[in-house]
Parts: C-alpha cells; structure tokens; sequence
DNA sequence: AGCCTTCTGTGGTCCGACCACAGGAGCACG
DNA sequence: CGTGCTCCTGTGGTCGGACCACAGAAGGCT
C-alpha cells in the first residue's frame, strides 16, 4: 500500500472520516487534500494567519503525492483562500488568507470569458443588486442617525465602516481632476462602486460587486468610444455620484434605490457595452 | 533551453505575448496556462463544449509541464469551467462547459470555511439582494402582462425561463408533504429560492443565490434544533412562500420585496443562525 | 557585540513513469 | 458480407524523485 503507484479511480484512501456531508466522493487525490483543508478550516483548527502544513508533510499525512496536494493548494490560492510565499521563516508557506475579493472576481471573470456569464447578465445583476445595497445603506445611515436602536434584521452598518463612504467621496474628489483618461476615470468609477457596497460593511457585498465591476471592466473600456460624448458623460456621471451619496446620507432610501439605478442603466445604455459584445452570435 | 529545470522566478517563456492586459505579470507557470486558457475563452477561439488541447499538448505548446497545465485546469475545473473525463474519444478530455453555480458555491463556501465571510454577513446579502430580485421579478412579470414595450434597462426577462415560476410553485407542492424531515423541507426550501432567481433568467443572479444558499447550507441545518416549534416554523415558511409568489404574479414589487425580506429575515432571527456559529469569539 | 557565511526548510517546476479507462480500428468467425 | 470480439491508442489521474530559488536561522569569525 505504500507504493501504489494508484491510478484514477482507486483507493479511498480511508483516511479523512468524512466530516458529515457526503457532498463529494472525493474519488480524486487533489479532492481529498482540498476536502481536507475545508474540514479543517470547518473546525475551526485553521484560521486566517495560520500556517498549512508544509506540502510534503501534507502529502505525506493523507496519503496522496505532493502534486495532487499542490492542485488542491492552488484552487485554494486563486479563489483568495491562501497566500504562497517561498522561502523560510513566518511569513513563507502557504498561510490563510481569507481575501475572498479576488476569488471572486476570478470566478466571474473567467464565467464571464468562458461565456457562462452573458455581459448583459452581468450588467442587470448590477442593476438588481446595486440599487439594493444603496437602499440598505440610506436606511442604514438614517437608523444611525436617529438613535442606536437596534433592529435585528439587516440592520447593522458598524460605524467603523461607515468611513467608507467617506473615502468614497474622496474618489470622487479624485475623480473632479480635470484631464483624467476615460481609463482612469473609470477606473475611479469602479472603486467609487466598490467603495459603496464596502460602506455596507459587508463583506459578501462588497466581493460580489468586486467581482460583477472587475468581471466586465475590459467591456466597459472597449465600449467607451461608442459613447457619444465623454466629456458630457463623465460630467454626468460626476454628478449623479454626487447625488447618489447625498440621497445615502439623507436617509432616503428610495431615492438612493432610485439615482443607483439611473446611474448605472444610464451608462451601460448611453456606451451599448451589450451590444459591444455580441460579436458573431449569430450562427 | 530545452531540459531547464526552472526554478522559483525564471524563465519568462516568451511565449505568450500578454493579450492585452498587463494584469498579472504571469510569473508562474501555472499562471500561464491559466491565462493561455482565459485568452482563448476570451478571443472565442475557446467555446462551451469545445475540447481544451491534451495536457500533454498544452505543456508543450506553452513550454511548461504538464504539472503546471494540470494545476491551471484544476483551477478551472473547480471554478466549472470545464470538465474532465477520462478515456476517449468525444467524451474525454477537458471540455468547457461553463457551468458558474458549482464554481460560486465553491467560492463561497470556502470563504464562510476560512472565515473570510462571516455567516451574518452571507444572511445580511441574502436579505439585501433577494428582495431585491424579488421586486425585479415582480416588476418584470407586471411589464410582461401589460404587454410587449421592451424599456432596454432591467426589464429583459424571457419567458421561456419564466416557467422557473411554475417550477418554483411545483417545489411548494412537494413542500406540502405532511412527514417531511427538516433537512428534505429545506432542501426544497433552498431550491426554491434559487428556482426564484433562476426565475430572472439571469445567469449571475442565479449562480450567486446558488451561491448564498450553499454556503451557508450546514449552518442552517445544524440551528434548526433552535427553532421553538419545527411545525409551526414550517407551516409559516410554506404560507410564506406562497403570499411571495402570489405578490410576484400580481406584479406588486413593493409587496414582494416586503415579503421575500420578511420571509427570510423571520426564518434567520427565529432560528438564532447568526449566533449558531458564534463559537469562541470572544478573545 | 556585530557581521558574514552556511545551513535548512519551503514552495516552484520539471520529468518520466505507470495506471485506468473508453472509444476505435482491425481481425476472426459465422 | 455482417457481426462480434480483441487489441491499440489516446487521454486524464497519480505518483515519486529531482533540482532550483529563496529567505530566514544558526553558527562561526572578526
């Protein structure tokens, strides 16, 4: 057994018992170590900070060869969940990271290449979430406002976070520079977005608009030149930031909902980043 | 060149020349399959049942090892992009398939497993987003009553999908069975949801509720116990379900929202969820 | 005491080998 | 001539061993 040179289908290798889901056989060696590694982030015994054990160790300890256990290390680094880092000491090794940013927007982008994710999708997934997370928001800022009241649903904007509105503003600062490149501008524009859904102080929205803004960003680019005017589209854009903002402080939900929404089907419409994509679809 | 046992940070491969965005410098080699593959996904060159090269081919073309080809597939076999089988002829080898709700489910899970989402914050996006997809069904079932007129922003949502509205019904028939365990009920329950999502005809918004609900799957069964009456609970969340579905088909967006966030808001609160997996914060 | 050299552990990469598997080609037989 | 079986081939899956680059740590030298 201990040099089974094993194929595809073939020892079960008995080891892991198995945590209580039978989600997955884990038939496959990179399964069992990546099964491994979410058993044990599960319990609790790994938490961000935390070293994985050396690679050979790991290997050796489930039984399978350092290759299979490099395959499940590397889904584990590109969805943001570890850090690699050679050499010695503290801070090599593979460490958990939990930065589920980049994850994310790997996922979607790759969806988005690989056309499981239409663009338009994308876009009117913006335009569904995003009003909603500005909504939250307001309602959010006014609760605050009037009193420290609890309320146990969907309620809790610590106020820690709420600077990110603040730095949200300050993009928008940035974005007042007079001879800014549509590229930088936008990219400006992403943040300002970004920045929003983390005012939220949520991390789930903040990563899922990280990955819906970074997933179609080479469409929004490619689709600058269809728009009629840059410079009276960004003045707008501009403006209507402003306002967004306003409406979130004012506690006005609805209108916050609303300006989102304009703001967002406004430039999608005005640039047709849509239609930019729909190269040969018809066949 | 030929037998260069590259080492750590060598070997540029001049091979591919960068697409077009400098994003990552691609310094791995599993870094350059990965891209190799995304470039081609993104040139078209790469569609939704199209076999990817042999490994061993890749390898070669690319000038690494089929270690590092295999690492990038990996990758892309997790986020489900593609599948791989065994064997030959058309059945074998990796092909894309582009299916994004195991890849999103996967990503989420793991960060709520390595604490990078904090359960509450994965319940707090269920209650910002599902209502608002709630509404966006609502508003599109209205608009598809009153009758054709296309508005071009958010309003697109084919009719063919709309049979995940009878689909979604058919799932609270099935609800209605008398004995039915907690786990099966919300197993249902869970589908139900997505089925809504599904409703939109959006790929994103559903990949992302598949998402949402899978992640947290294991907290929501293991805080059941905490429920004060499991019957009275679940005699709430059918009659609940059908008042959302019925606000839905009357196209009252408003109503709608309301309820689908009552709906879940009242389940979480009720079965303390947030708190569940509270364990050993305090430090 | 301080600096420099060496050692060690770790990820990164590559190579060559073998296994299991599923079609397909080709042959033998009816 | 058609049918069925057998062998071949290509493909992913896995393994083990080798070497490189790197960054601390340990230890010795000045």
């Amino acid at each position: 057994m201990t040099t089974q040179q094993a194929g595809a289908a073939a020892t079960p290798q008995a080891g892991t018992p198995a945590p209580m889901q039978p989600a997955a056989p884990a038939s496959r060696a990179w399964r069992i170590a990546l099964e491994h590694v979410e058993a044990r982030l599960l319990a609790g015994e790994l938490r961000p900070g935390d070293h994985l054990p050396p690679e050979r160790q790991l290997a050796a300890d489930l039984g399978v060869s350092r290759s299979s256990v490099r395959e499940a290390i590397r889904v584990l680094e590109v969805l943001g969940l570890v850090r690699t880092a050679t050499g010695s000491g503290p801070n090599a090794g593979a460490i958990i990271v939990a930065s589920p940013d980049g994850g994310m927007s790997a996922v979607m982008r790759l969806h988005v290449a690989g056309h499981g994710f239409p663009v338009a999708d994308v876009v009117e997934a913006r335009l569904v979430v995003e009003p909603a997370i500005a909504a939250h928001l307001a309602r959010a800022h006014a609760r605050n406002r009037r009193g420290p009241e609890q309320t146990d649903a969907g309620a809790r904007v610590d106020p820690g976070h709420m600077s990110s509105l603040h730095r949200a503003s300050a993009l928008l600062d940035a974005m007042d520079t007079p001879d800014l490149e549509p590229a930088e501008f936008l990219a400006l524009d992403a943040r300002f977005h970004v920045a929003l859904a983390e005012a939220s102080g949520n991390t789930v929205l903040t990563a899922t608009m990280a990955g819906l803004r970074d997933s179609i960003e080479g469409y929004v680019l490619q689709a600058v030149p269809n728009l009629p005017s840059w410079w009276a589209t960004s003045a707008r854009l501009r403006s209507e930031h402003r306002g967004i903002v306003e409406a979130i402080l004012a506690g006005d939900d609805t209108d916050a909902s609303r300006r989102v929404h304009a703001h967002v089907a406004g430039y999608y419409s005005e640039s047709r980043i849509t239609q930019a994509q729909e190269h040969a679809t018809g066949s």
